[in-house]
DNA sequence: CGTGTAAGGAATTCTGACACG
DNA sequence: CGTGTAAGGAATTCTGACACG
């Protein structure tokens, strides 16, 4: 189940402790896209796990002297192309059907 | 891996959203020995999504009319009969190793 | 016993801005 | 560009207590 890593439950806090990046910086990286964190009713930010790895991946980065900029449009990049993947994936089952279920309807 | 299950990370204004219950309840299941979640520097409770899903069973129960300390007892009774399955486990290990490894020491 | 609530205070977080490099 | 910091304020949480049933 990835549920429990998708859930925003996680303060800003307690993210700096995860990460070792500050909060000063968490809240940069949102600024630039790199986190989308949720907001409470008060407009506290909220994380998930998913959150804090996709921030340490970025501190990586960071280190290896990447800018926001460009992790910010690698992303893009990945995005596009797993969505291009299941696409094609999507075709093919569709091929398939036609090849072996052209004359039966599905159940 | 159930590292994100274990990870005391939630506050208790989240919890209390997560679960339907009041912050006043869940302190109060924390003082029976219910929940034990970690402390901040600063004092504030954080859960994780275990103590989450213990708070809901501990819900469930409290509506089916059983009180805090029943529901202590119980979990304390549980705990007993786990490690007692696994040191039986552990040694009826032993007796297979005396079994079949008597001669052959552990590389 | 279990839970609501008002009270006073402390910890946490928020935003916008200035600074530096 | 990326990040530290002081500023002022708001949201969140904490404890101990009184109330009710």
């Amino acid at each position: 189940m990835v549920s429990y890593r998708e859930k925003k439950v996680i303060p800003i806090g307690t993210v700096s402790e995860l990460t070792g990046l500050s909060v000063r910086q968490i809240r940069y990286y949102e600024e630039r896209k790199l986190v989308v964190p949720e907001r409470s009713k008060g407009g506290t930010r909220k994380f998930s796990f998913e959150d804090v790895d996709m921030l340490v991946e970025v501190a990586n980065k960071m280190e290896d002297g990447m800018q926001t900029y460009e992790i910010h449009k690698m992303r893009e990049r990945e995005k596009k192309q797993i969505s291009k993947e299941k696409m094609r994936e999507e075709m093919l089952k569709g091929q398939l059907n036609v090849q072996f279920n052209r004359h039966r309807p599905p159940s």
